[in-house]
DNA sequence: CTTGACTCTCCCCTTGCAGGAGATTGTATA
DNA sequence: TATACAATCTCCTGCAAGGGGAGAGTCAAG
């Protein structure tokens, strides 16, 4: 009989781990002294603890292993549970050399614009939600109030309030700074009318992806640029008319700030803009 | 304000990982409340965590990416910091790659013996240990009883004992059955003298591919073959002789079973024996 | 005023052990 | 034979990043 110790050192498996064997019952030494509870074990549960590792080290759990060996492993069983591993195994790969991508694609930005960028990009799942929209092709951006204004009174007359930030989609395929087509939308409950200049629809929910711009909108380009090269860079492909959110602005009919103390604060410094720029993605 | 459940939705985080963030300093909410400890966010904390979110996506823990936020996020952490988990990366597609070959070979052997081996392969580190050894070549594996039998006279006229189970080892860099060179060695403590036929040396540790056979010596070859064939598939190699530790046989001096009420026990049964076949391998 | 939806803190769970405290037990030496 | 020291025992905590749930308190609407 060899104590924990001489068995640890024939097998070089840490006294622990034995010990933690025996106690979720994957190897019960061969005796357990009932008085001093010294562990005794014996050659012949060698193999059954080289079968544990060996199936530990073709990455099966603990728990996986030991119902293998209590149901006494029939051939299928471990198949099956090998074909999972494999297919596990594949898709860890191809997930961690994503990731490797990810990495390079961050590094290469850094080297590139040897700067921290400000903008973070993460894809979040939006969700589907119901707006009152105008919809128009305007002849250039300034003429987006007009607009707001409009959907402000629609909510006025319909005694409503907006739910959320409110939003621009852009559903021109490509940039254009004249005639672009934008539908200013303010997120609200339903059920509301639908008029002739203001149609209330649900805009679909999906695969975003995201960055924040702080600031005034005279430099939301860069916001765009960054957002559009991590897109491309990443994998992905934008599927549907990106969207604005208006997160922090003047004239926000959502969220004031309510700080106490802070009641004074108004938005009117463009410097504390604060406004998301959104894409629909899909993995390319 | 916002409270937690409007910004989780906002940002598709749980509320938990919020709280989370939160008690571990990485993201505090904006205000929280005196009586109610109600945290409140702000629209302004969104550039924050979305960095966190990228910078989780590039694979760092929560532990560094709160570093790096503190520490104000010089590019060149971050730099050092991304080249380190390219590094590691890499390391880990190499390494499942490595793993899933190992899966795979597993699976072929499967298909290919349709029965479970009976042989489990492992790979540990050997210690280097003192040995009592005679080596001859000898006309067949028969001889070795005589070498067996001169040892036993050695250690007997030195009143020492094994220290371990013996072992042989096999010098021929092929199989051979005939003129075999062979070292038959005993573990002992030293210091012993080395006399003509008995030498006194430290065998060597290393990594080895072992294998427990249990039965007769007639079957052993089925353990060979399983155990080398392991070897080639898994992309090692053999870098010395091989070696056999008899854990279980006739005569052995070292671990007779002690068990109360066995003591009549003795291993004369051949299905009884066990038999250790060690190779030194190193990585292909 | 009530109801139902939120939110709070606190505790346990996940994997496969490692590290350490404090108490026994076993063995080798003086 | 006394003692020192090594080995072993049980029990507790910790890890990474939260998830699940209990029980209690809060908030907003009808």
């Amino acid at each position: 009989m060899l104590k924990i110790g001489d068995f640890s050192n024939l097998t070089r498996v840490s006294v622990k781990t034995l010990r933690y064997y025996d106690e979720i019952g994957l190897l019960k030494p061969a005796r357990v002294d009932r008085f001093t509870n010294y562990r005794y074990y014996t050659f012949e549960q060698l193999p059954r603890l080289n079968r544990i590792l060996a199936l530990k080290d073709l990455g099966l759990s603990l728990d996986q292993i030991g119902r293998l060996l209590t149901d006494d492993l029939t051939l299928e069983q471990l198949r099956g549970m090998l074909r999972l591993k494999q297919a596990e195994l594949e898709g860890e790969v191809a997930e961690t050399q994503a990731h490797l991508a990810r990495v390079e694609a961050r590094l290469n930005l850094i080297e590139k614009e040897n700067q921290m960028s400000n903008y973070d990009v993460v894809i979040k799942q939006v969700e589907p939600q119901t707006v009152a929209a105008i919809r128009e092709v305007v002849p250039t951006f300034g003429h987006q109030r007009n607009l707001w204004r409009e959907l402000a009174g629609y909510l006025l007359t319909n005694k409503t309030k907006a739910t959320a930030p409110s939003l621009t989609l852009y559903h021109d395929a490509e940039y254009k700074d004249q005639h672009v087509d934008i539908e200013t939308a303010t997120p609200v409950m339903p059920p509301l009318p639908t008029t002739e200049r203001v149609k209330v629809r649900e805009l679909p929910g999906g695969e975003m992806a995201c960055t924040v711009h702080q600031g005034s909108y005279e430099t939301i380009g860069e916001a765009y640029s960054a957002l559009i090269t991590w897109i491309e860079v990443n994998g992905y492909q934008i599927v549907g008319p990106g969207r604005e959110v208006y997160l922090r602005c003047p004239d926000n009919d959502y969220e004031e700030p309510e700080a106490i103390g802070y009641s004074e604060y108004s938005v009117d410094d463009p410097a504390d803009f604060l406004t998301e720029i959104q894409f629909p993605v899909a993995k390319a």
